[in-house]
DNA sequence: AAATAAAAATGAACTAGTTTAGGAAATAGG
DNA sequence: CCTATTTCCTAAACTAGTTCATTTTTATTT
């Protein structure tokens, strides 16, 4: 119980939880560790966690045809992350997640989410709100790729996601601004730098 | 009430409701009609209203600082549609939101929304599902943009969506594939025709 | 049915960002 | 502390898709 505090702290941000309900909530979550590199979710395999990172960072991407990595989120502590299209679906997964450091996760898995939104409906309201978030940040992620070049894009995300910058590395952060890391290189290179 | 059928068989498909919950449900609807061209959503202004078409075309797109228009979304009948963003943070739109022929809605206030949130818990169950169900196809469609060329997708669309592709003019389609409608144009004239 | 406006097609010049291939610098592991 | 691997930088050639200006076709209005 002790180390799924952080998770149900979370959910508790959203819905009043009871003393019991809480304890109930516990025996639906399991605690993982993965070292760095290695995948949580890969393609072809069917997601079947959702999982908050209690310590760690990672990065969910996709290869094209072309062998091309194109990175559509980033973790860190307190973010959720997962194949969402492979997990609601129950479908084989398009994405790779995979650690960027050595990381510690607390899980639900699929069939226990389920059986928990029938058991304690409460959670109807936070599975609710937060998928409702994760589509609002979807589309507004959507949006500045349309309404900004490759280097306001880059800016915006150093100054708004300065913590998730510092941690990972810059051909991932390329792929998921939208350009390649010799053009990142470039903008950088550009700036006038104040190290 | 009789008017109002179509919203609510298909909030039935997701959670069974009573026949009480069904009048209380059309009590917080309304019924819309619009023209040809004319907007219900706008940047600046805050929307108000998730919105379920029952006759007519739609499509939400925005205009970027070059005065490009990308289209995010389209709707026809029994889709709903509206500036996700805006309406669950309650802050002014960035997209608009317009008619492409004259049409008729049947819209839910957000405030309305929130209060029946409240007063039929059940319906939680609903909006948790269809938001899970547009983060997926969001997922889906940028997956697609990395993983095809501009032929494929504008195939893969439509094959998919041929009944949305026939009633949308083509440089809306073009905003949407991600490409100008001069390329679509091409793309179109390279195929061996049919007709 | 004519007049007007909106949408679609064409083709040539153009450009943002990619690709490729090299080497330098930094990190991690033993 | 030394070696191997990963990450980062540079520069030139390249290309998918854009832009612009003009024409043809298709809708819409009077």
């Amino acid at each position: 119980m002790e180390e799924l505090l952080p998770v149900i702290d979370y959910i508790s941000r959203y819905v009043d939880l009871t003393d019991d309900e809480k304890k109930h909530l516990a025996t639906f979550l399991k605690i993982t560790r993965v070292k760095k590199r290695q995948f949580i979710v890969q393609p072809g395999f069917v997601c079947k966690h959702k999982s908050y990172v209690v310590k760690g960072a990672f990065r969910g991407y996709l290869i094209d045809k072309q062998g091309k990595e194109h990175t559509l989120s980033f973790a860190i502590e307190d973010w959720w992350i997962s194949d969402y299209s492979s997990l609601i679906y129950q479908e084989p997964a398009t994405l790779f997640v995979e650690a960027l450091e050595d990381s510690v996760l607390i899980q639900i898995e699929y069939e226990n989410m389920q059986r928990f939104l029938e058991e304690i409906p409460k959670l109807e309201k936070f599975e609710r709100i937060i998928t409702q978030r994760a589509l609002a940040f979807q589309q507004k992620r959507l949006l500045a790729n349309f309404t900004s070049t490759a280097e306001e894009r880059y800016d915006e995300f150093m100054s708004k996601y300065t913590a998730i910058a510092k941690r990972v590395p810059q051909y991932a952060l390329a792929s998921y601004l939208g350009f390649s890391k010799e053009y990142l290189s470039k903008i950088r290179n550009g700036k006038t730098s104040k190290s």
